[in-house]
DNA sequence: AGGCGCTGTGTAACCGGTTACACTGAACAC
DNA sequence: GTGTTCAGTGTAACCGGTTACACAGCGCCT
């Protein structure tokens, strides 16, 4: 009753039979007969036993945690793959660990250094781009990782995510359909992630499909998008239309714009990117692109999992993103 | 080179001392001599040696890992609340493991129990009410945890937060001192929370001192503001402000009531609950009440380190949280 | 009867740290 | 010179699981 930790071996000596047995019973795949099992579980069950996790990761090599370093998790489509991804894992029976950086390559390494410390099995990575410290720390102790929200097929890492440069370009393909030639795009730090940088290249591509195709960079904040738009709007070149790289900036631009008296889309266009929860209730709805932020959660877990329980290599995989119209895009033909 | 994992034997063999006196150059305390210190840590940088988790662990019994459970991340103050437990975590060498139970008590039981399976040296709660289970399961096992989002004076527990009836109260003083009588309070599930029916239960308290007092239940989102807003209009008895128990349903409640073609405040006012990032970005800048989500995180997380390291005693602690006035309420005096 | 194979179980080494205890040698007191 | 103290280090047991190997017992074949 009192006693704090009961280990195999007091249920080895409560069933009167060895710890090996205790074992192939809790772990399964062993021949047990049916009667040791039935009598080991209902010891285990009476005296409440949990198997010591350092103990049998220290004999097993393994720990079962899966450790994800992400930029932040106030960013919804972090939340939800954050979410995904430890859902996945507890059903295969991991846990995840977490550590947040910032977007910080600094930080990202002393969160990695943390979490090896911790004994995690594998890493999730957000992004393609990491400092050589950390891949060689991950390398030379052969622990599996893969980098989420870019998928590139020519990288020799696994890559679980989008195409963020085609991303934008299918986003100015939209507005451009709809006839718009005069974009302001309303992009997050470019220091900050690879991701965005990808989208930016992406949309350059296609300056010469547009009369004016103009960039302002802000943070990624209701209060980034408001300035980002106030800036845009005061620009060189009336637009007709703002791309925003985010739902949240563009949630900004709704209220800068409400402010100058402009009317959404009827003045203005206004365009997100990642398909927030809200985006269809806010008035108008938010024309916006659907990133995957649950299926990408899902498929890193599920190909970490089976990598490390039936080594399944892992491998890059597009995950497929589109165009939501919805009625913040007026259409202009 | 190709050693895929360096033990604290090998730096032994390395220096040519005993695994002891590495030992205790890497955990510090103990007398070593300084060319001995500098001799051991040159081996360890040159070995790239990281102790194995599991090993220390089961020695010391100890993990360095703290658990925590959470109804959601995808709510801004939860996602703020755990970065700042992480962080504060992180700076004093421990590691935060989540768990997300989407406010279900069968889940958050499961949850704890893989935590616990993980190894997790104390836990952080969200709320008051847990299932005998859980408690049972902790409490049998000497695990330390506290209750956070929640300050309960009364309680045996320690709980580190606010006084959520007394919060509602206070936001109630404060459209009652601009002159509104009859307010309509959106707030979300009650069976989801107990802080949720704190807050509604406080609010019932002040029956009296309003002409008209009327609860409206939604989903704690956007769409669910814009819906439980939408019912309040639509209700007997016209309302001179919405008091939302959070700013995600405030927002909206702004669309709702701009599509109702309602100006906030000339036409209604609308109180927020939790003072989230952009709530000074919309347009009207929302007035709301300050939550110390950043704070409890600190302050749950540092208890926790103070008490597995110094053994100091858990204890309640009562976060301020103010009423943030800014231009959604109409003073109708 | 002897040999074989199979099932179910036990014995004990091992994983990689920590730490109580033992020990050495130098400094110092008398 | 002997005794005492103490800083610095080593030896080995231990933490609680897993698992290779050994082995008993039984049924079956020849």
């Amino acid at each position: 009753m009192n006693k704090i930790s009961v280990s195999i071996r007091d249920v080895a000596r409560e069933t009167g039979l060895s710890t090996a047995t205790i074992s192939r019973v809790i772990n399964g795949g062993h021949k047990v007969s049916d009667e040791t099992r039935r009598q080991v579980l209902d010891a285990c069950a009476r005296l409440d036993y949990l198997p010591n996790p350092a103990a049998r990761a220290l004999s097993t090599s393994r720990t079962k945690a899966v450790a994800a370093i992400i930029p932040t998790i106030e960013h919804s489509v972090f939340a939800k793959f954050i979410t995904a991804v430890e859902h996945t894992l507890a059903e295969r029976g991991y846990s995840l660990i977490i550590a947040i950086s910032n977007a910080d390559e600094v930080e990202e390494l002393a969160a990695a250094r943390k979490l090896l410390g911790m004994g995690a099995d594998a890493f999730i990575l957000s992004g393609q781009v990491h400092s050589d410290a950390l891949l060689g720390m991950l390398g030379r102790r052969q622990v599996p990782f893969v980098f989420t929200s870019v998928w590139d097929a020519d990288s020799t890492r696994p890559t679980i995510g989008y195409d963020n440069a085609a991303l934008a370009q299918a986003a100015l393909d939209h507005l451009r359909g709809l006839g718009h030639r005069r974009v302001a795009v309303v992009h997050g730090p470019l220091g900050e992630s690879d991701r965005t940088r990808a989208r930016r290249a992406g949309a350059e591509t296609m300056r010469d499909a547009f009369e004016a195709l103009a960039f302002f960079e802000t943070p990624v904040s209701v209060a980034g998008g408001k300035a980002g738009a106030a800036q845009a709007l005061h620009a060189e070149g009336a637009f007709t239309s703002l791309l925003c790289s985010s739902d949240v900036i563009a949630l900004g631009a709704y209220f800068a714009l409400a402010e100058a008296g402009l009317q959404v889309p009827d003045d203005i266009s206004v365009m997100g990117f990642d398909n927030l929860d809200w985006a269809s209730a806010v008035a108008p709805p938010l024309t916006t692109l659907d990133l995957p932020a649950i299926r990408m959660g899902e498929v890193a877990a599920a190909q970490i999992v089976d990598f490390l329980e039936d080594d399944v290599p892992l491998r890059s995989e597009l995950l497929p993103a589109e165009v939501i119209a919805r009625g913040s895009v007026r259409n202009l033909d």
